[in-house]
DNA sequence: CTCCTCCCTTTTTTT
DNA sequence: AAGGGAGGAG
């Protein structure tokens, strides 16, 4: 019956079978912490256990699913997907939305995203007259969020002396009224930010004791995965669950740690022992990961940290391959080597595209790599950037989709009261709000009770406005089979398809292509949530399933081959057989936005590239550029000091230290180093052409493509650039300045 | 009320 | 480099 448990480890087994009573797993990268939760959970229900008290908090809903699945091949039986598998948003806006009454909530509610939530702050600047550049949108949207993360609401925040004496100091004193107003208008739209599902159901056991001994009731059993990554609000919410049973079994690791900045409390994880006297410890230090060399680079990197729990992480794996280090000129010149080096081991050594993934500290740092990847028609697939649902189209779309399950939702209906433009202008809309702030109520009833009065508006906006009221409304009352139905009818009727025709080419045909593939997304949605589920989704399943949507969760399918470009955040709890990380310099990983000097935030750069080291399973390359675009300046960077902090003998012999001083060195020198860290064809510095030799016909040899054939010449001075055709790679544009070419006839 | 142009900031990581 | 906001013309 617990055949399975001979899969694991004495550690690993004792930690999956230890059933009552708290427990708190450290689990080192790479140990086989999945494999733990999921024999855990299985064996839980294999012991009699019903899997409808069992909740399991993941880190992404990609994880939730994919241990599912996992326990469902263990027990052979869907008893797998009755467990409560999720992260604490989804987990608990799914609470929220079925005790919504006790907390005076509307049944529809609305969620927003960071983006509505500074836009709404935006919003309340302008009313209070106060100057955006004093009270800074991202900064207040920040203190709010962190006041929500602490459980401190708008009352406790304002009568909070501390934090009102911060606030002072800043001179922000008016923050606590900002967000006292902001959760009165979330409140009047039916809204709730990512914060207020969390603070939410806080405030709902808290109060709710009934409800509270309800659910402790249902969730016998709790488990957490990433328990390191837990803010306060979440911590207080498992205090409360745990109380009367203590199964509480947490499962993390401090030295990855990477979330700091969302309000995750690295004393949850260190302090665990003294807020469940009674507990288990176990430690799992084994790693199955990764090689010896990986291994011995990251535990070098983690040792810099002085706060962390005690722990050696050891592995039986082979030694294998030392860590390469790649040196660039630039940021297209580093993604054109990390480009030609995967190129090259994938044909060496017969690699799948899906072998390789390139990590980076930034979003914005992909660009030059989907480039350089392109060019060799190598398949990839940027993951976890969300950038899709931040596209204005898709808002002003998913707005109208809103605005039909709750028409309270400000947020949305001031994004489409007047778009596509349909003559409600600032004035009627600022008196429209004037009259909702007057009468403590949604917009959306002031358009409701309009005709009542009417004389406060002239007679044409009266008109339009009820026009746009009457639309909404049809949307309401329509019946369709299904939601892509909906959808469609929305976009035709609402007049977003018609202005989106009316576009220039390009524009119309990208955003009629997003519209297309969200339609689509709507339908898959459909198909499968009505096979897991075996009923149709509402319009409101669909609308908090994207609103809670994880980085992870756009899972390609397996089959397609291709190479993975994500953040080093996204690649959390993930492993690769070949790793890139790209782009390690000073500023930039380490990221210094604030101060480089305070050692909680290297210690958690650190912690990050910890982090991704120790996704690798076989092999990783490191990459840094000597001079890099960034505030539309190229400047020049030094090498981050994460790479001295690698044991020199780890890297392959030919690599020289990248040396803090190196960035001050002139081009020439730059030059010469080059070839030694990147170049296949080694071209002597003697040997390399002087830019004005190079000209049109010529045959020419590059470092890394080879040879190949000189097309044309373009640009002049500093900007001269070759149009060259190798046989390696085709057609490149390369600055001579750089390209440093050795003339062959 | 709408459209156009110019100027400003933005780039940290994510639920 | 690009998108949003402000401000002005029609």
């Amino acid at each position: 019956m617990f055949d399975f448990l001979h899969e694991l480890t004495p550690e690993q087994k004792k930690a999956a079978t230890i059933v009552d009573g708290p427990l708190m797993i450290i689990a080192g990268a790479g140990s086989g912490k999945t494999r733990v939760l999921t024999h855990r959970i299985a064996y839980l229900i294999a012991t009699g256990i019903s899997p409808r008290n069992i909740l399991a908090l993941t880190f992404t809903n990609k994880a939730a699913n994919e241990m599912k699945q996992r326990i469902h091949k263990l027990l052979s039986s869907s008893d797998a997907y009755a467990v409560w598998a999720g992260t604490f948003h989804s987990m608990f806006l799914r609470i929220l939305r079925t005790e919504h009454e006790r907390l005076s909530l509307a049944e529809n509610i609305t969620i927003y995203d960071t983006d509505d939530t500074l836009r709404r702050i935006k919003y309340i600047l302008k009313e209070f007259g106060l100057d955006e550049k004093q009270y800074n949108p991202n900064y207040v949207a920040h203190r709010i969020s962190e006041a929500k993360m602490k459980l401190l609401g708008p009352f406790e925040y304002l009568n909070h002396s501390q934090i009102q004496a911060e606030d002072r100091a800043r001179r922000v004193p008016q923050l606590g009224t900002i967000y006292q107003t902001y959760q009165h208008q979330l409140q009047l739209s039916n809204a709730l930010d990512f914060d207020d599902i969390i603070y939410y159901t806080y405030i709902l056991f808290n109060n709710h004791p009934d409800l509270l001994e309800k659910y402790s009731q249902i969730f016998r059993y709790i488990l957490v995965d990433e328990y390191q990554d837990t803010n306060e609000a979440q911590y207080q919410i498992l205090k409360l669950l745990t109380t009367y049973h203590q199964n509480i079994c947490v499962v993390g690791d401090d030295a990855q740690s990477i979330y700091a900045f969302r309000g995750a409390n690295i004393k949850n994880i260190l302090n665990f022992q003294k807020d469940f006297p009674s507990a288990t410890i176990v430690k799992l230090e084994q790693n199955f990961r990764s090689t010896g060399i990986i291994l011995e680079a990251a535990n070098h990197v983690i040792q810099q940290n002085k706060k962390q729990l005690q722990k050696k992480l050891w592995t039986n794996n082979p030694t294998g391959q030392p860590i390469t280090l790649i040196k660039a000129l630039d940021e297209v010149h580093e993604a054109e080597e990390v480009v030609s080096r995967l190129f090259h081991s994938k044909n060496t050594f017969q690699t799948k595209n899906g072998d390789f993934t390139i990590l980076y500290r930034t979003n914005a740092q992909s660009r030059p790599f989907e480039d350089a990847l392109r060019k060799m028609n190598i398949p990839y697939k940027v993951y976890g950037s969300l950038s899709f649902y931040n596209r204005k189209e898709i808002k002003d779309f998913l707005a109208y989709l809103k605005l039909i399950i709750n028409p309270h939702d400000e947020e949305a209906l001031l994004r489409v009261i007047n778009y596509p433009t349909r003559g409600i202008g600032d004035v009627t809309i600022n008196h429209l709000i004037q009259l909702a702030r007057k009468e403590n109520t949604s917009i959306w009833n002031i358009l409701l009770r309009l005709n009542n009065i009417s004389h406060a508006l002239p007679a044409g906006s009266v008109i339009r406005l009820n026009g746009f009221k009457n639309l909404i409304q049809s949307f309401q009352e329509s019946k369709f089979d299904h939601l892509y139905e909906l959808a469609m009818h929305v976009y035709k009727k609402s007049g977003m398809r018609q202005d989106i025709e009316s576009l220039n080419e390009e524009e119309k045909l990208s955003r009629s292509q997003n519209i297309e593939e969200l339609i689509n997304s709507i339908q898959s949605f459909e198909q499968s949530f009505t096979f897991e589920n075996f009923k149709a989704p509402t319009l409101a399943d669909y609308l908090y399933t994207i609103s809670l949507i994880t980085t992870g969760d756009n899972t390609p399918s397996e089959e397609e081959d291709h190479v993975k470009l994500m953040t080093v955040h996204a690649a959390k709890g993930l492993e690769f057989p070949i790793v890139f990380i790209v782009g390690l310099e000073e500023n930039l990983f380490p990221l210094s936005y604030l101060e480089l000097t305070d050692p909680d935030n290297i210690e958690e750069e650190r912690r990050l590239f910890y982090v991704a080291l120790t996704r690798a399973q076989r092999k990783v390359f490191l990459s840094y550029a000597q001079t890099r675009f960034r505030f539309g300046d190229r400047i020049a960077t030094a090498p981050s000091r994460f790479l001295r902090e690698i044991p020199q003998h780890l890297f392959e012999q030919t690599q020289k230290y990248p040396s803090p001083a190196e960035t001050t060195v002139h081009k020439t020198i730059i030059a010469k180093n080059q070839n030694s860290s990147t170049s296949k064809h080694h071209i002597p510095p003697e040997e390399i052409a002087p830019i004005e030799h190079i000209l049109p016909g010529q045959q020419v040899l590059h470092a890394t493509f080879g040879k190949g054939y000189v097309e044309s010449i373009e640009g002049e001075g500093e900007r001269k650039r070759a149009v060259v055709v190798f046989d390696s790679v085709g057609k490149r544009i390369l600055v001579l300045k750089f390209a440093r070419l050795k003339i062959l006839s």
